[in-house]
Parts: C-alpha cells; sequence; structure tokens
DNA sequence: TTGTAGGCGTTATCAA
DNA sequence: TTGATAACGCCTACAA
C-alpha cells in the first residue's frame, strides 16, 4: 500500500510538501505540486482514511440506524426509499453513509451511541427506533446530532422529520365518514410507537368532528405486522358484524386486514371498505388497489440527511420537519 | 472524548496496561483489570476505531458494492434481503458491514478499490455491477476479495454464488412447454449481464429439446425494467399474435408484461401464459398471481459474505456457490 | 505482571 | 515555497 512517504521519497520532497500538494493547497511550487500528482497516480495512491480521521476530528459519515433488517421484511420498502434518499443527499455533498442496525436475534453488546462514537460519525438518522429502547434514551443524551423519524424530537441536539400524522389520519378518516361509513374500525400499529398515538388521535378527531362516538373496542393494535393485522381483523369483524369500514396504520397491516375480509367472505369495498397508510409499491397491485395515504420516504431520507448536515455544522435548523402527505383514491373504499 | 490514556492516568497505571486489559489480555493482574475496565466503564470510554485501524492493518468490515439505489428502485426487495442476509452473517462473526453504491447521476470519481482501499475493506460482495464497467475490472485486478452474485468469478480473489440460471430458465420455459405452449416469447434483461445470457440459453435449451424451433424476434430485452418490458411486450404481442406465453427473465419485467396484456385486451393467463424470474413480495399478489422461479436472496447474502469471511481468512472456499431454485406455480399460466 | 518506546499514515505548527 | 517535528489514539515488541 503505497504512501505519502512512498510519494515524498520518489519525489524527492518530504512528507509536508506532498501532503500539502494532495490536498491543493495554494503554497506548492506548481511544478512540484503537477509531479507529486503525478507520482500518487502512477503508483495508485490512496489515501488512509483511518490516519486522517485520527488527526482530522470529523470524517464526513452519516449514520442510518435502524432498529432492524428482518429476513421477511423490507416489503414496504420504507427502508430502501429511506436509504436512497439519504445516499444521494450526502453524496451531494461528498459525505458517506453507513448503517447501523440492532438485530433482534443477538442482542447486541454495543449500543448506537458506541457504535457512533467509535466511527466519528457526525450524525445519525433513526429510524423504527422505539421510545422505550434503553439505547434510545442515552443517544439522545449523547447530543450526538439525531434526525429522528417520524418520533418528535425532544433533546438538545435532535431533531425530527415526518408527515402531519394526525392530519392525515384524520382525512383518511374523514374519507371513510363521506362515504357514509359510521362503524369504522382502527387497526393501530404498535402501541408504543409514538406515530400510533398521532394516527389514533387523528382517527378520533375525525369521529368527533362528524359526531360519531368513539368505540374503543373497535382499535385494535397489530404491531404493524401483516399476519398480526390478519388475526386482529378477524377477531374485530367477527365480533362486530355492524362494522363496514377499516382504517390501517399501514398499508402492509391493511393487506392482512384484506386477507382477513376475505377470509370470511367478505368483500373489498363492497362488504368492507379499506384505507391504508404508506402507499407502499404494492398497494397499488392488491386486489383491490389500495386506497391509501401517501407519504414520500425518498424525500425523507433526502430531507434528513440535509437536515443532518445543517445540525452537523452548527447552522440553524428546523426543530421538526413537516413533509407533505397526500390521500391517495384508488378501489378500496365505497359508498356505503 | 475519553481515551486510555485518561484510564491510565485515573488507574494509576500506564497505557499499555490499560491497552492490555482492555483487549482482555491474560497478562494482567486481575484485579488491575477488574479497576481499569471499572474505570473505562465509568467514564465512557469507546475505544477509537480509525486508530485501531491504523495500527491493526484490517479493521473487520466488509463492504457490498451496489450498481445504484435509484429513487424508483428497490421495488423487488432484492437488495433488501441480500443486505440483511450479509448483515446476519456479519454480525455473527463480528464484522461490520458498509454499503457503498456509485450513482448513475452524479458520475463519481471514486472507483470501487478506491473506497475499499481507504477503509481498509477486507472484501466486498458486489451484486448488480456491469461487467463492462469499467470499475468492475480494476477492481477484479486489485486481488481484493470479492463474491460476485449472479456473475461467474474469473479472476484471482473472486468467487461467485447465484442459483442454476440455465436450469432455473430451462425448468421456467418447459413448464410453459408442458401446458401446450409453443409460441413462446422471451422478455429478457439487460443484454450485457450474464444472467441474461444463462437465462437465454436455458430458455433456448427448453425449445430445443422439445423440437421447437427457437424464433430469434421472439426474444426482446427490457433490461429488467417494468416499463421498458411494457412497451416491448406491446410491440411483440402487436407484431406476433400466434404468441400464447411469456418467459420474463424478472418479475418486475413480468409485472410490465402483464400491464401490456391487459392493454391488449387480453387476459391472463387465458390468452397469454407468463411466467416470471426472482419471486419478489409483489408477485403473489398480482392479478392472477404469478407463476415464477423463487430464489432466496436473504441466504444469498448470507452465504455470500460466508464465503468472503473464507476468502478474507484464506481459508478453503468453493469458486463458484450454487443455491437451489424452486418453480413457484400460482396462476398466470395456463393449459393452451 | 507491568512499563518504555516506537510506529501506523496523516495533518498541522513552526521555523527555515 | 519547503521541511522538521509533534501530534492523533492505539497496539506491541522489548525490557524490567
Amino acid at each position: 500500500m503505497a504512501t505519502i512517504k512512498d510519494i515524498a521519497k520518489k519525489a524527492g520532497v518530504s512528507i509536508t510538501t506532498v501532503s500539502r500538494a494532495l490536498n491543493d493547497y495554494d503554497d506548492v511550487n506548481a511544478v512540484t505540486k503537477k509531479k507529486i500528482l503525478d507520482i500518487a497516480n502512477e503508483i495508485g495512491y490512496v489515501p488512509n482514511r483511518s490516519a486522517q480521521n485520527l488527526v482530522k476530528k470529523k470524517n464526513n459519515t452519516l449514520a442510518i440506524i435502524l432498529s432492524g433488517l428482518e429476513p421477511d421484511g423490507g416489503k414496504d420498502n420504507i427502508i430502501y426509499r429511506l436509504l436512497s434518499g439519504m445516499y444521494r443527499y450526502a453524496e451531494s455533498v461528498n459525505y458517506e453513509v453507513v448503517l447501523y442496525t440492532t438485530s433482534s436475534a443477538h442482542q447486541r453488546e454495543k449500543t448506537y451511541v458506541q457504535f457512533c462514537k467509535e466511527h466519528n460519525i457526525g450524525g445519525a438518522v433513526l429510524n423504527g427506533i422505539k421510545m422505550d429502547d434503553p439505547y434510545f434514551y442515552e443517544l439522545m443524551e449523547s447530543n450526538l446530532p439525531c434526525v429522528l423519524i417520524d418520533i418528535l424530537a425532544q433533546g438538545e441536539n435532535t431533531s425530527s422529520i415526518s408527515i402531519n400524522n394526525l392530519e392525515a389520519s384524520r382525512e383518511a378518516t374523514e374519507l371513510l365518514i363521506q362515504h357514509q361509513h359510521t362503524h369504522i374500525g382502527m387497526i393501530n400499529g404498535r402501541r408504543e410507537a409514538a406515530v400510533s398515538l398521532e394516527r389514533y388521535r387523528g382517527y378520533t378527531k375525525a369521529l368527533e368532528n362528524n359526531k360519531i362516538a368513539v368505540n374503543h373496542d373497535y382499535i385494535v393494535y397489530a404491531d404493524y405486522l401483516e399476519d398480526k393485522a390478519y388475526s386482529k381483523t378477524m377477531d374485530l369483524l367477527k365480533k362486530y358484524p355492524k362494522m363496514t369500514a377499516l382504517f390501517c396504520a399501514s398499508d402492509m397491516m391493511a393487506l392482512g386486514a384484506m386477507k382477513a375480509v376475505r377470509q370470511l367472505n367478505l368483500r373489498v369495498p363492497e362488504d368492507i371498505s379499506i384505507i391504508g397508510f404508506d402507499n407502499i409499491p404494492l398497494s397499488e397491485h392488491m386486489t383491490p388497489p389500495l386506497t391509501t395515504v401517501d407519504q414520500d420516504f425518498y424525500i425523507m431520507g433526502e430531507k434528513a440527511a440535509e437536515q443532518l448536515l445543517k445540525m452537523i455544522k452548527k447552522e440553524a435548523y428546523k426543530k421538526n420537519i413537516i413533509l407533505q402527505h397526500k390521500i391517495l383514491e384508488r378501489k378500496s373504499v365505497s359508498m356505503l
């Protein structure tokens, strides 16, 4: 592996000069510089990042921290889109992105903070982390710049990005109501998730706005899991035959719900109307195509990275970024 | 940021002893060790990876190199599954994974090799890289351990992993033939891709085995793109009304093909039978559910990482790993 | 069982 | 415009 020392020797100059030339300082003789650059090129010199990081304190790296990378996960394509948005922005400002994830299988002994500190990471984007994760708190305390996706920022060096989940859910539920539904169930996500609460609030708000009594037995939690949504929907529909519509807090759960409806020999949307959340690639291919709330995770990833960079550079930044959402009407909701 | 120096001072020992204690050497007094560990814990010591990497030469990091991370991509979930498989294995042996990608937008000036060398990366898994990529050649030459997905290994320090694409394609085509189809079109992927050639061969082999003449006008290339498959299928079906079946080299292309069939007021499978390739999450939700060739990218990712580790550790390894595939019969193929 | 000292590849400070 | 030299944080002979 070639080093600046090798270049120095070959060029007959000191390593200092080589370093300066390589870093494009202006206090190097143009001829010397060219010579050095040529040699570097010739012997295939590549700077050693570890050495650079050791002496400079930062290393132009962003982290994306995920709650897990499950073998059967990813069907919603959310992580992919988040990731590509982040990469896209990071690349444009010459930053790199590393991905860190805690597995549910091996309980990792290492915390997020440890990972970030070990690697001199400037800041992190967090997705899918539970607020009751013990490591989460530590991260918040660490004053490492963090952008939280779908959790409102609280700590010092944190900010957040999401759509207006309450509003979006209100609109979704409202759509059902506009179609004359009054017995509307909600398949919510993980009880502990901040978004779940927001979406619950939007749901109840819509009902209240329309003078429909909120029935808490109509609300179930399926942890954003397709299978769980399937079984919970089965229970719900069997128990409350009056129910004619379902608001699902994710498209993956809507998929499970649809399956349950079919299993019960009912039809979507003729018997049961369903509206989902996220607009995942799958949703337009469901039978029938799913009416849902669209949110753009690519842009979310991009903005998150942009935001993170502002925080790292101590520039002014908005504490909470709210992105646009939109209701996408397809075929899974019909008039009662 | 606390360093071993801080610990040493606090413990009243030399940094050497601290280093030894931290690295769990056995030539440290148990009492001393405990004291050091306690202090380290107390002041929240985290080792500096850059410093470690600088002195040790390797750094327990694997790279996964992708051809790109497109905003509208990822729908096939392949990268996600590859990634999670790799992470899963890497984690079990205490390795980290970094993701590197060349964007099509900004033409990155940095090569894969540069990236890997800069970061002291032990080895890389490559996916979706074109063989005519100029950087690809450089990587092969670099004698950095590489595992290629879906490209047969050629160089010194490279190996490959894939299913038997020829066989899988032959079986897929054979299935069509078993259903009495004789006018079978093929929607192939990128002309330059190694897999495309393999799949082409499997297709022709099946035809030949059954004494059906290969008609080269029946074969089109759609670069694994849904939209392109759509328009190519339109052309194909309009031009050759005798065609009754289509073998698509990816499920995403099958999706485009299905759309074209529908657009022409034909039905799948009554008028046109379709078989895909990959078994992406979407395929079972298509209308009708897609008959396809299943390959498990999670396992592929896992095996790739395992393989890479063997190469890095100079252990014996198989040059080409062939994984199992299987034909998944759903509803998109019917008897003529 | 412990400490001293040298070095990993760079950058940065100072002096020449 | 250049060159010594001292860091950066850690590991590892070698010596004690």
